[in-house]
DNA sequence: AATTGTGTTCCCTATGAGCGAATACCGAAG
DNA sequence: CTTCGGTATTCGCTCATAGGGAACACAATT
């Protein structure tokens, strides 16, 4: 009886499924042979899952090994623009960080966590595409604290119980009461303040993004601690994040 | 037992839990009784699956709706990023857009289908978001042709065993020999035509991206029949289109 | 309070997922 | 061209489990 941590049941077939893809993904594409010895599983098995994902687009076999497909990014190109807030905030986050020079990002929650939907660059180096796309835990993001601080109280609660606190960096906020106290701060102050709490070196504030009485997701901007610690720094990013924000919420509104 | 369309054996599960993601997509999110009807089986069954998928950000559950989740995104992403000639296609097709005014498309293919895997919008209305990340078949598409006359024969012969040619105009090519006949042309001129084979009033261009001997994808430009009708615009279309090659094929190189 | 629609849980049973072994393929080495 | 060592793929069997049905829980309407 296939069962996940809590003791629910699950479709076995289906976890093999995504554990093949994951090491699809991790390996950067494999054989048969090296994935069933991995996965623990018989050949045979592994094989049949691949030839049901290839026959589906969601498996490429090129030139001897097994890849993820496209008919992942065909789905997930769908996902991302089943989220409205995806539209209405490209522009305004581009022009954000055209304006500021920094990192500015879109960020939404799903299943208690944050993904980045979309980033603009700014002056900095780093390419935004390893990081769009990616998990990240809500409350070692400033986006993330910013949608936390507008969620029901008992939704903030069961978040946390399945995800935890763990700590990413010495400054992670990692007590429940402290975080609380931390989104009572964030409610009143408009935005939400990450200083190296994920990343070394990395200081970003967020602000929520809200329609119809909910968050619908929140925008950020990032960027190296030195330049954003400063104190007329933050208040001028954050002047402008705020500003940004009210622009998707408008363009919300007019859809 | 279950067996894909030829016969060979497939992984029930996964068809199954593929066949929920299209329809999720389809309804734009939807609940257990509606899939289980839908796909004829037991709420029960339908249940486990989705909770499976939410347990992997496979799926989401949103105001009583499942939709498809972000993890899809996540994939998705990878999946494209693996094709290094994204990145080395993405700035000459912005180029290439903004010189000619008409759409510019990267085409890559995969088992015997072509996917829009970029698209920068020139002049035109036309949003590209609805048509990156969507399939076509190799025979109706400029870009696909490409690919196709740089595909070795028996390769060539089993994408049309697999896909046949089906017409989608009166203009589409269905004939096999036809078709041999018109790669041979594309081969000699450098690059395909595609005039309404695939939708009426859009004519198209496609070359072909090489890389150490093998085709890695396509570039194309797409407008207005009439526009792309008259001989000069055609030369002239053709002209830059190989130039925009040339740079992916150095950007590719110089990796 | 009753009704009607959801989603969720429970438990059983037939089926097909996963197994192991046999076979086919495919280069590289002799 | 044959053999070998490594792949991928196919073939049947069998026991775990995917899927079914019915009971239950919950929420919204009336």
């Amino acid at each position: 009886m296939e069962s996940n941590e809590s003791g629910v049941e699950t479709v076995g077939s289906d976890e093999t499924l995504f554990a093949i893809v994951e090491q699809l993904r991790e390996r950067d594409g494999a054989g048969v042979t090296e994935l069933a010895e991995n996965l623990g599983l018989a050949k045979s098995s592994v094989h049949k899952h691949l030839r049901t994902m290839v026959d589906h687009g969601y498996a490429v076999k090129r030139d001897g090994t097994y890849h993820v497909g496209l008919e992942f990014f065909r789905a997930g190109e769908y996902a991302r623009d089943r989220y409205d807030i995806y539209r209405a905030a490209k522009t305004p986050i581009d022009d954000l960080a055209a304006e500021t020079g920094e990192m500015a990002w879109l960020i939404v929650e799903e299943n208690g966590r944050a993904m980045y939907l979309y980033g603009s660059r700014g002056d900095s180096e780093v390419s935004v595409e390893t990081i769009v796309g990616t998990w990240r835990l809500l409350h070692v993001n400033s986006g993330g604290k910013a949608i936390l601080a507008h969620l029901p109280d008992d939704e903030v609660d069961r978040i946390i119980d399945a995800h935890g606190l763990p700590a990413h960096t010495e400054n992670t906020v990692t007590d429940r009461a402290e975080l609380h106290a931390e989104l009572d701060r964030i409610r009143e102050r408009g935005y939400a303040v990450n200083r190296s709490e994920d990343l070394h070196g990395i200081h970003a504030i967020g602000a929520p993004v809200r329609h119809d009485g909910a968050v619908r997701g929140a925008l950020a901007v990032a960027g190296a601690a030195r330049r954003l610690a400063r104190d007329d720094r933050e208040a001028d990013l954050a002047e402008r994040l705020l500003t940004a924000t009210d622009d998707v919420e408008v363009n919300l509104a007019y859809r």
